[in-house]
DNA sequence: ACTCAAAAATGAGCGTACTCCGTTATATTG
DNA sequence: CAATATAACGGAGTACGCTCATTTTTGAGT
């Protein structure tokens, strides 16, 4: 484990919110300039030769700063997958955020669960193996990580809209056939349904299963944890 | 990825699967020294002071032998950690084969898996985050080293043994009051329950979770799994 | 303009996982 | 019992992620 790192300043979040700022100043467009510079080839470099065959000396030559300056903008090299896949993550979860919540109450439980992941996996066939060393760092990268804090936040959030999904399902049945099963604690079955998608991107990226089928297999397991595994034995037709 | 290393003589099943072999030689004798010496000093040094503060070349020392000779028994320092987990899962696992076969049929299904996961829990307990780290090597270790392919085999042995177990739910109904659902894949359920051990075990070794919390909070993911989120709405008691 | 404290950038240096090839130990053959 | 072939071993060397003392840049105060 790494000493906490107290004097790194907040320069993580800063090319994400704050698209504002009226007078930076020279240090600040500095600073933004480098941060951009160094997202652009940290995501070229992953995406042209995959996460493992690139090394941060790489990645620091292509944005030109020196070594040591790249890890005033990344805490680490699995920060920077991070850092470049939550922006990949948001940019695939905006296309949705408009469309889904408006369909969403017509349709079944699992269109509508895949309605909201689908654009990750959209998103994850265009590199599949990066998109798994992602689901690793999320999983274990270091809690103190700007951006792996950043990457926490983005998959409780679609967690918890999906919680909501489910919830509503509950109280009323909107013309839909299915409705929540009485004691089911909606946030643990998201989490379950995360957990899910978490190993079937894991499955896909590092060659267990051909990515093609993903889609279909991960529709398969969400309508599972959805219906259940086993029912009650209906009464007996013959009399005991 | 590194080459596939094609010299690598197969040491590394040498000291599990051949407890009989009547004139070894000097140099097998040698090599199986070597080899125990190995697992025992990795055992120790992961026990005492977790996986990430024990280099290899600590291993190597307190195992006496050069830092060169250890690669020539596991391939990279998560190989290592794999031998040792293979060897703890393995020992965990034999204490239950031998009666879970006889009692499973009689119990719910949560009870029958629980009852098959229970020993892994237990086993998770006594080093939560090095169990952890197993579990990151588990999914991402190198798909060519030895000690990965055998605990992808012991995983999956597991995972058969619980598709086995829900599949004895369908045929007949032995006293239980619950079956397996029409048209549910019985390994693809396995494979569902698995991936929320996964998780789990990493949620726990992570510290996100207490680890005495574990088995309750998995049991309950479980269960859900079993018996499903969402239930068909059920005729309307007024009529329309 | 000049001074100066604070922030940012730099790149040589460090620790560690892993490799490579020369050396040594063991088995085999004549 | 040599001589030879081959497998195992050793440890200095390498690559890479990351750190840290030093230098450079910045902008506020005078």
């Amino acid at each position: 484990m790494r000493a906490p790192d107290e004097d790194r300043t907040s320069v993580a979040g800063a090319a994400i919110d704050a698209p504002d700022a009226p007078a930076p100043g020279r240090r600040e467009r500095n600073k933004r300039d480098k941060q951009g510079r160094i997202l652009a080839a940290a995501e070229d470099l992953f995406a042209e030769r995959g996460y493992a065959f690139v090394t941060t000396q790489d990645i620091a030559d292509r944005a030109d700063v020196a070594a040591g300056t790249l890890f005033r903008y990344a805490a680490s090299k699995p920060e920077l997958l991070l850092m470049v896949f939550n922006a990949e993550w948001r940019r695939a979860l905006s296309a949705t955020r408009h469309d889904a919540p408006a369909s969403a109450a017509r349709l079944a439980p699992t269109d509508a669960i895949m309605a909201l992941l689908r654009p990750l996996l959209t998103s994850a066939a265009l590199n599949p193996e990066n998109t798994a060393y992602y689901q690793r760092e999320i999983l274990w990268g270091e809690p103190t990580g700007a951006y792996r804090v950043e990457a926490l936040e983005l998959v409780d959030g679609l967690e918890a809209s999906i919680a909501t999904l489910l919830s509503g399902y509950g109280t009323e049945t909107p013309g839909g056939s299915e409705r929540l099963r009485p004691g089911v604690d909606a946030p643990l079955a998201a989490r379950s349904i995360f957990s899910l998608l978490h190993l079937a991107l894991i499955r896909c990226g590092l060659g267990r299963e051909p990515m093609e089928s993903l889609p279909d297999s991960l529709r398969a397991e969400i309508d599972l944890v959805l219906h259940g595994i086993v029912e009650p034995v209906p009464a007996r037709p013959v009399g005991p």
